[in-house]
DNA sequence: ATAATAATCAATAGAATAATTGATTGATAG
DNA sequence: CTATCAATCAATTATTCTATTGATTATTAT
């Protein structure tokens, strides 16, 4: 067997692509994608156990696609860099042009939901500019006050039925949430729409807004 | 715990990337971009039995990453498209930056042997049109026959020695073999350096070439 | 100091993966 | 039809990975 230095090198890409081989990691990184985090807040919005989300992370983190610093009790998690979420979009796009199971999760649930063709991030900013849309966070708040596209309304899914009122009803609206698959933004989407009210979805969620480099703004 | 279509997808973007997960695979992957290939041919190149190669394939195929037909007895396998070598480059790109065991193996074995930038693609092409190089291409002549960069002279690592001769001293060679890291051209490079040649590394390798949609020849 | 909280570590049991072996299927050639 | 060759399948064992539990470390507040 070739121990020589390739097969150490591909020991090593094999170790990172093996850390986004699974599906908490990926919600992990999702979460940590919005804005860097502490564990106990990573693991309850994943669901999971504190130690369980530290091994994760401790996983992670030996892969290189997140970095942690400590901030007194807590320690901080967030995304190593940029070329993370290029590898993360990746992944997605082979899934979704090779596995036929994607396509068929994607067409029965999220095709559903929103037939219409999403905002790209240059038409927003087009027509944010011209004042023609509300933008719609529709994240928890917390999420939102890590970071957010500016002059976006933030109101969690939760609670979006309670609030319509704070909509004109003649401006167009743009929802986004996490990421492409992100089922807030489609919920809200589909609820809004049965209310009466122009709404489309953004492509992708805020990590890729930030990482595109457009404006963002922290509350 | 959330069981719904995000979870569902990311068990599947999941299943995807652990396909990358193991050297032996990427080891396969690699060898599949040089251009289609039966499974004992990549068994046999990869040092792998031919039913464990098999298994290692068949998974790759269930993530989508390779695809294969049947020919007579044999099953060529091929990637399946140009975005499996985006991610796979979008691994690579992560390591290299953010997991220091890669940087100690770049810097302890390739930097020694190469300590020239390699040359680019495009700068390769300018080149080619100038008439200013030789190109090498130092794979196994099987390869070689599947697709080259045109008018590049095949001469295997293992006679290269032999055949120094067929080289013009006065031109520069600028070398490339199965991808970024394939040892075959760091050691081209390296010998034909202390013979006194002008020589130098063609950034990435072959699959590359192709999928930047440079022209190939096949012989 | 002592208590409290966040995170990690260590040990374990259960689940999933990997490599080997031998049997089986699919296709071709004689 | 039979023999042969390529590939896959099935079963096994060894290894690795995951989640849980309880203990330990690091930091802050009292």
């Amino acid at each position: 067997m070739s121990t020589g230095p390739k097969q150490a090198l591909f020991e090593e890409f094999a170790r990172v692509a093996q850390a986004l081989g699974h599906a908490h990691r990926l919600a992990l990184l999702e979460h940590i994608a919005q804005g860097e985090r502490a564990v106990d807040a990573l693991a309850a919005v994943s669901g999971l156990s504190v130690a369980n989300a530290s091994q994760h992370l401790k996983l992670l983190r030996a892969a290189g696609l997140v970095a942690s610093r400590r901030d007194g009790k807590f320690v901080i998690y967030r995304i190593a860099d940029d070329g993370v979420l290029d590898l993360i979009a990746s992944v997605r796009r082979v899934a979704e042009r090779n596995v036929a199971e994607v396509a068929q999760i994607v067409g029965g649930y999220f095709a559903a939901r929103d037939t219409m063709e999403p905002v790209s991030r240059t038409e927003l900013v087009e027509r944010l500019h011209l004042g023609l849309v509300t933008v719609l966070d529709v994240r928890p708040q917390d999420e939102y006050m890590l970071g957010h596209v500016p002059g976006a309304l933030n109101i969690p899914l939760e609670v979006l039925e309670s609030r319509l009122a704070e909509f004109d009803p003649t401006q167009e609206i743009v929802a986004y949430c996490r990421s492409t698959y992100c089922v807030l933004s489609f919920e809200a989407v589909a609820m809004l729409r049965t209310r009466g009210f122009n709404v489309r979805r953004l492509e992708d969620g805020f990590p890729e807004w930030r990482a595109a480099g457009l404006p963002c703004e922290a509350t």
